[in-house]
DNA sequence: GCGGATCAC
DNA sequence: TATGGTGATCCGC
């Protein structure tokens, strides 16, 4: 493992250009001994033509001209007396090493190349020729195919080309989600509490278990990757530490149907991460590794012999971040997998480029639309929206607004994202877009909405009639591409699949108390309606002013 | 609070 | 033949 990301690359022309081409393959599994060289060629071959070429050009220059400010400003640093920094830092490590907490036992399960392998074991005829999942680019390929450099996030068009016997299967998510299912069926018994992250990932803490049923942490491993082999015919890999950090870590450091256990033992622990790659750590990405490694630090021992430094120039977050890196700290905590604790909705959709008003218009209708559904799904409304617009330059903008009350309906989201829209195409008139999405944030509980409460007064019912007034309705429904997808709407609520882990860099976060469900017990009664409502001052204080708004309406009606 | 960026999958 | 979508968070202002 000697070969650290950094030093021992093709030195090109566009070097770093080229290594952001290489992508992910630089880092996973099943791409040792392929050359990165080629994949690199390859894709540069087919995009130095294209717009987003230039686009990536100019990002890539922006963090070189970014890297070369932080190595001046650490150059200026060495020549100051950085004492006060590296008294600081010990401190850190000092205080973090005292709170590490090495009891757990978490489990990290990685379903590796997780679509190609549901895919296979549903057709056998794939299992001995190179293929990948995906629709425009590759989401996943079998490591046949990564052999020849097919990675996902490929463009096909160039998958093909460095590897022109490719199979391709379209993705089939409603069976991965059944597949999963299965998987996290199995998981239950060993910890109920299990996270699922994305929609191949999940942890578990088994600690527990391990002291009930006096067995190895070892061995319930075994165990639990027999059971979702025999449930479900799919491989995982599996990494026991101390932690979800190490954890994940551990479950890269096999091959694909492995497991592998870090002991629980700081010397050890150390050991482990002391010649780590910083790019391996989640959290890690692209952009942060290049500009670590422009101050001298590839690897996590590297965070400690700069750490006089690292303050001053990352900022206090990512500062302490990259300690806990250093000495292998994270989270131990798992967080049930809700589709409640949701902070956004949010839909954006890439289309031929064009800038005719009307097609564009009728483009963001239709995402509106989509979010108006997704909100619905989770009976929110959001109180801050945000509008994106992507041009053909691959350039895009964005406003957020906070709004005077949470809408959710499409005519109310669209009417609201249009302005934006337009301002902004006025603003390139020689520019076509390709992108339009809509996002909103803030949720609260749609029972809450000045709308909701209007209709419950109106019809006496807890729910408003849908359909009631969709703008988008009579004229553009019948458009040739009548097909609306409705993708990645799930159908069990309980066993949500997709659910992000938050960026280890981040604290815990705190709980919106209007995200909870309230048992009646504990509720308060409104003076104005006399309705049972939740306890919390913010949601009640939001509650009377819906109430004392629609006494106002009521005089007039 | 806003806009741009980064990160993970 | 031509570079995706969702959600979360951080930084600087």
């Amino acid at each position: 493992m000697a070969s650290s990301t950094g030093s021992n690359q093709a030195i090109r022309p566009e070097s770093t250009l080229f290594k952001s081409f290489v992508g992910v393959a630089a880092i996973k599994k099943g791409y040792e001994g392929v050359d990165r060289d080629k994949i690199a060629r390859t894709v540069y071959e087919a995009a130095k033509v294209s717009l987003y070429f230039n686009h990536q050009q100019k990002r890539d220059q922006a963090l070189t001209e970014k890297c070369n400010a932080l190595m001046e400003r650490k150059r200026l640093l060495e020549e100051s007396d950085t004492t006060s920094q590296l008294v600081h830092a010990d401190k850190v490590v000092a205080r973090l090493k005292e709170n590490r907490d090495l009891s757990q036992s978490i489990v990290h399960i990685d379903c590796d190349a997780f679509y190609a392998s549901v895919e296979q074991n549903d057709r056998p005829e794939l299992k001995d020729v190179p293929f990948a999942v995906g629709d425009t680019v590759v989401a996943a390929c079998n490591y046949i195919a990564r052999k020849t450099g097919c990675r996902a996030g490929m463009v096909i068009a160039v998958a093909k080309k460095m590897c022109p016997n490719l199979t391709i299967v379209k993705p089939n998510h409603d069976r991965y989600r059944e597949v999963m299912a299965q998987i996290c069926n199995a998981m239950h018994k060993y910890d109920p509490g299990y996270e699922i992250c994305g929609t191949d990932e999940a942890y578990l803490n088994i600690t527990k278990y391990c002291t009930e049923c006096d067995i190895k942490p070892w061995d319930v491993v075994q165990t639990l990757r027999k059971d979702i082999r025999h449930e479900t015919g799919i491989a995982v890999a599996a990494g026991i530490a101390a932690n979800i950090q190490l954890a994940k870590i551990s479950s890269t450091f096999i091959k694909p149907d492995g497991q592998y256990q870090l002991p629980s033992e700081p010397d050890i622990i150390m050991a482990f991460i002391k010649d780590l790659p910083v790019r391996k750590v989640t959290g890690v990405g692209y952009t942060l590794d290049r500009q670590l490694g422009s101050i001298g630090i590839a690897t996590c021992e590297d965070i400690f012999s700069q750490r006089q430094f690292l303050r001053v120039l990352f900022g206090d977050r990512l500062f302490e971040f990259l300690l806990e890196v250093y000495l292998g700290c994270g989270r131990t905590e798992l967080q049930a997998t809700l589709e409640q604790q949701k902070k956004s909705a949010s839909i954006e959709r890439t289309f031929k480029e064009t800038s005719a008003p009307d097609i564009i218009e009728r483009n963001l209708r239709m995402v509106c639309e989509d979010v108006e559904a997704k909100l619905k799904e989770l009976n929110r409304a959001g109180q801050t929206l945000t509008v994106k617009v992507k041009m053909n330059d691959f350039e895009s903008y964005s406003k957020q607004t906070k709004l005077p009350k949470a809408i959710s309906s499409a005519r109310d989201i669209f009417q609201h994202s249009l302005p934006f829209v337009k301002a902004t195409l006025a603003d390139k008139p020689h520019q076509a877009c390709r992108l339009l999405g809509v996002r909103l944030t803030q949720l609260v509980s749609k029972d809450y909405t000045l709308s909701a409460a209007f209709e419950r007064m109106a019809h006496k019912s807890a729910y408003p009639k849908p359909d009631s007034l969709s703008g988008a309705k009579e004229e553009e429904r019948s458009s040739p591409t009548g097909k609306r997808k409705l993708g990645d709407d799930l159908e069990s609520r309980e066993l949500s699949p997709r659910k992000k882990i938050s960026n280890p860099a981040i604290k815990s976060p705190e709980i919106n108390p209007l995200e909870t469900s309230w048992c009646t017990s504990e509720m308060v009664r409104c003076p104005i309606c006399d309705q049972h409502q939740p306890p919390d001052n913010a949601s009640f204080n939001q509650h009377l002013d819906i109430c004392l708004s629609l006494s106002e309406i009521q005089k007039y009606s």
